[in-house]
DNA sequence: CACCTCCTACTCGTAGACGAGTATACGTAT
DNA sequence: ATACGTATACTCGTCTACGAGTAGGAGGTG
């Protein structure tokens, strides 16, 4: 049902998974995500951090379980979930699994736009791209390959699908590029034509002139 | 070298698209935007779209071409593109296009710790899932069908990454509960027992065991 | 033994994102 | 004629995200 959450960020659930476990102060939640690799794919922001371990608290769903002075060091606040917390633990994670949440990806939002750059360059910078999928794609496959033996696969299966989903990008950009340097891509001469000289052949018309109202 | 933007929102790519076009003021861009159908993937906030015009004004990006009182209608104020802003335009799109930029995935988080359910609930909202996104491959592999005709392909690509990559989804969440249904996911009996009994069968260590500092 | 750097554990200020509100005009049903 | 919804075109205030700064101690080095 995607209802709005009172804590939003991602870094939340991170919180709340860390206190599932055991009571920690914040900066131990980050080193314990840190350990884990997970902030690889989610880098841990220190405002972002503490202002959400803030939130957490302020609605219920952790609480302070005490505050130690450890002789050395400033004071660390421990904070501990609460069984609300678990709850909307629970929840959020439920509707993460059900709802597929389209958040906006910046590849897409290029493509969109890509025209304003000729064939020739688009081409280009698609290659540079998909070397580095690849590097990265080939990277994950290792590390992976690396953990398989250690770990149990319920704990893998978030790697993995990281990794489907960049083979997939890759194999896309690949036909992609494939159409247009074998020449298969349509209108690559117009496209070419229009990048170069400013003007569209007559033969196509672009959903700007279409759109375009004559006031 | 994905430098940090003066102006970094999404929506900032978008007006400097639009005003590549022509001269337009606010209003109209999110008008054309939503035309356009790109507020799907993308939809226009009010707040950020006034915000993040205003930066490119900051930045010099775009400027003023005209203030126009309507008769009717609250002040108009019309923005164009400058020089600048054809060149920050072009960069960054170049930028989005070969850099492999990760936004970090929702579905991603969700699955690393997806263990605090129980194997039948996951994969409940698992086929939840996959219901819905094949749905929505399907809507929008018709609309795309629809396009196909009246616009030239290059205006599509968007659409057909967006299409390819949820495909992707589809079939990884697929090949998943395959293995979880047939069993021949490991570790299944370990995560049942874990989750219905609170403890883990000694032949399985989870990596919060194994990270666990005894102090 | 002075210095330097790294680690711990945060705080604070600011820039950005966003939703909800506002004000005017136009059409249209009553 | 009047009321009511709807499109236009923003403004404002709040809440969030984040980076940079801070400050003490530990531990190593020349």
């Amino acid at each position: 049902m995607v209802r709005r959450r009172k804590v939003n960020n991602m870094l939340g659930l991170a919180v709340l998974a860390a206190l599932a476990e055991r009571p920690m102060h914040p900066y131990e939640m980050a080193a314990v995500l840190r350990e884990r690799g997970k902030d690889e794919d989610m880098p841990i922001k220190w405002g972002t951090l503490y202002t959400v371990v803030r939130n957490l608290e302020k609605y219920g769903f952790i609480t302070v379980s005490e505050s130690v002075r450890d002789g050395s060091h400033p004071e660390r606040t421990i904070y501990q979930i609460t069984r609300e917390g678990r709850v909307e633990f629970a929840d959020w994670v439920r509707d993460l699994l059900a709802e597929p949440q389209r958040e906006q990806p910046k590849f897409m939002a290029a493509l969109s736009v890509w025209q304003v750059l000729g064939p020739e360059e688009a081409m280009r910078l698609l290659r540079q791209r998909l070397t580095l999928l690849d590097a990265e794609v080939a990277d994950r496959r290792t590390t992976l390959m690396g953990y398989a033996g250690d770990l149990p696969r319920i704990f893998l299966v978030e790697s993995e699908y990281g990794l489907a989903m960049r083979e997939a990008e890759a194999a896309w950009i690949r036909s992609l590029l494939d159409e247009l340097t074998t020449g298969s891509f349509p209108d690559l001469g117009a496209w070419r034509e229009w990048y170069e000289t400013g003007r569209l052949p007559s033969e196509v018309r672009s959903p700007t002139e279409r759109g375009e109202q004559s006031d």
